[in-house]
DNA sequence: CCAACCTTGACAGTATCTTGTTAAGGTTAG
DNA sequence: CTAACCTTAACAAGATACTGTCAAGGTTGG
């Protein structure tokens, strides 16, 4: 299935499908000529993509990272880090890269 | 350490370190008083969630879902069926580099 | 060949996010 | 008590994300 049909299937647009795909929530095989073929897994993954989105109230970047952090292990590695930091108060030094995060800290302010 | 000191500490802004709280990415302590009581702690995840933005190029807010992934049991279940359902592979969700992230990754070069 | 669809890329408008600032008032410590 | 800091809430400016649309050209299938 070509993505205009698949948008209309979906009542959605062919532009955010395209988008979804960039953004690595749904990935439709393609054609020998280069266009996207979507099957029913894709289908479901983008219809439920644009559900999770509106239950929890995020972006589809976010939804994209979430699957980063449940697929790419230095992703979970890095948010299990943070939330053990935020979740304590005991006394334990910036042991990681300070500097560099307090100048990143300067520079996006 | 009172949230003006930590700003100073960190070389951001008081603004920053409350906006920082309300996405959930730093929960300091509270004084009798109200006033926000960062600890060490505190400070290294408030810091070390800014570099995961830049190292990651995501907003605070996919950060914050990030975290939401890894903790809330449903919403991890819900994105690993929609994991499952793409199926593939994920790199092509390494392609949402915002330009946001961009500034940051060239300041800090 | 042709109509209808697709491709990528770029531009643009709107919505949302991020950050600063201000206001009105409360807390802390000297 | 006072100075200096903090609180929340709101408004606003600037940056970014999201989405539509267009352009130039390629694919598909009758």
């Amino acid at each position: 299935m070509r993505v205009g049909d698949a948008a209309r299937q979906l009542g959605t647009s062919a532009r955010m499908l395209r988008y979804a795909e960039q953004l690595g929530l749904v990935a439709p095989a393609r054609t020998a000529g280069g266009y996207r073929d979507y099957g029913q897994r894709d289908l479901a993954a983008a219809a439920f993509a644009l559900e999770l989105q509106a239950r929890h109230r995020v972006t589809p970047a976010a939804l994209a990272f979430g699957l980063r952090a449940l697929e790419d292990p230095e992703v979970a590695g890095s948010l299990r880090r943070l939330a053990r930091l935020r979740g304590g108060d005991a006394a334990t030094a910036l042991d990681f890269e300070t500097a560099k995060a307090r100048r990143l800290l300067r520079l996006a302010s």
